[in-house]
DNA sequence: GTCTATACACTGATAGAC
DNA sequence: GTCTATCAGTGTATAGAC
């Protein structure tokens, strides 16, 4: 029982290090890029030695793949909001909000991302030509069967994808733009609320449809 | 005249080699970030030895600091092609073309523009408090006006010009993974005719316009 | 103006004491 | 597991020959 009790407090520990150690490296990562980001300031940021880093995770590379993950992974998550079985109306409401809670509170995530991306996804390639691709076909299929059934105006289902992408996570990657254009101060609750509900109005009428 | 003739044909040299060095810079902060981008790399793609780069720019930093200025002004000459005269269906369509134009022809100037913006706009802050605010808050008005006039619906303008940015944007910035899910090819011209004409409409159609 | 050689600083990673 | 000391490699920038 000794033996099973320093066990778990072994891994619990170091669980907890590496939580802190990634949390550090994404706010690191989205702010330095890849090569800007040292593993010295990500000791700083974490308020652990620099070997400590080393220790949880073998390389820099190691610990950015796991970043870049960890986002891709909550995007996925966060994509099954767009469940086709509510029909476009709602299906799209929920992934739009959806898609702007996590620009929100993911903002560095998706900073990561989007340097990922802008850098010809280097580490994420595998994800994009599968679980992305094969998500994205999938609910393409879903919105031409609404064009087809008279739901919605006729679209090519990419572009409508790429427009509900690039404007939500535009608060996240682009939030420092924004801050700035709104006299430097981040947004309230009020001012997200009417950026979701803006998004939503335009994006749901400009396809046919009114926002739930 | 001799010396006249030598001197011109000195800064027509210098000129171009300038001119080649911030092509070759420009690619290579877009695709390897500020700090990934070594003055070797950027000398071998610009077919130059690497002290010529330091002989044309004292420093990595004033290399990036023009590259990040030149797209700000092309962007700021395309944004004149908003012209408030010509009502808002016009000019939202000529503004929306242009960007996406530009999204196709500049695609390495508009991703180091993201990761400045992603990075905290540690260049070109001053030039988010001075020419881009105030062009926004004066488009913003007149968006204001036509709210008004009953020429448009009732959106906060702000978010319209998010909206804009971030769409027509995405298609320079994110490229890589659009490329990815078009079975890993470029789109054709009649590909970015389609991609044109579907932001165009959901955007205007979203506002309760129609598109020109 | 051009280019080679090099100085100087910094970074990722590790060895080894505790 | 933690942390200090250090090494090997790489980067910016420049000096100086041509």
């Amino acid at each position: 029982m000794v033996s099973n009790t320093v066990s778990f407090h072994k891994f619990a520990k170091r669980s907890q290090n590496q939580k802190i150690i990634l949390a550090a490296a994404e706010k690191v990562f989205a702010e330095a890029g890849y090569a800007g980001a040292t593993t010295q300031l990500i000791a700083d940021v974490a308020n652990l030695p620099k070997a400590n880093i080393h220790y949880y995770f073998k390389t820099k590379e190691d610990l950015y793949r796991q970043v870049v993950y960890n986002i891709f992974d909550i995007w996925m998550e966060a994509a099954s909001a767009f469940d086709t079985e509510l029909g476009p109306r709602e299906a799209l409401s929920r992934y739009i909000d959806k898609k702007m809670d996590l620009a929100r509170t993911h903002p560095y995530g998706s900073k990561v991302w989007a340097t990922e991306i802008i850098h010809g996804a280097p580490i994420i390639q595998d994800y994009l030509e599968g679980q992305l691709l094969e998500w994205s076909q999938d609910r393409s299929k879903h919105i031409q069967r609404w064009i087809e059934n008279g739901e919605m105006d006729s679209i090519d289902p990419a572009h409508l994808l790429y427009m509900i992408w690039s404007t939500t996570q535009h608060y996240a990657d682009f939030g420092h733009q924004i801050e700035t254009l709104n006299a430097g101060k981040p947004y309230s609750d009020a001012q997200w609320q009417i950026a979701k509900l803006s998004v939503k109005t335009i994006i749901l009428k400009g396809i046919g449809l009114t926002p739930s």
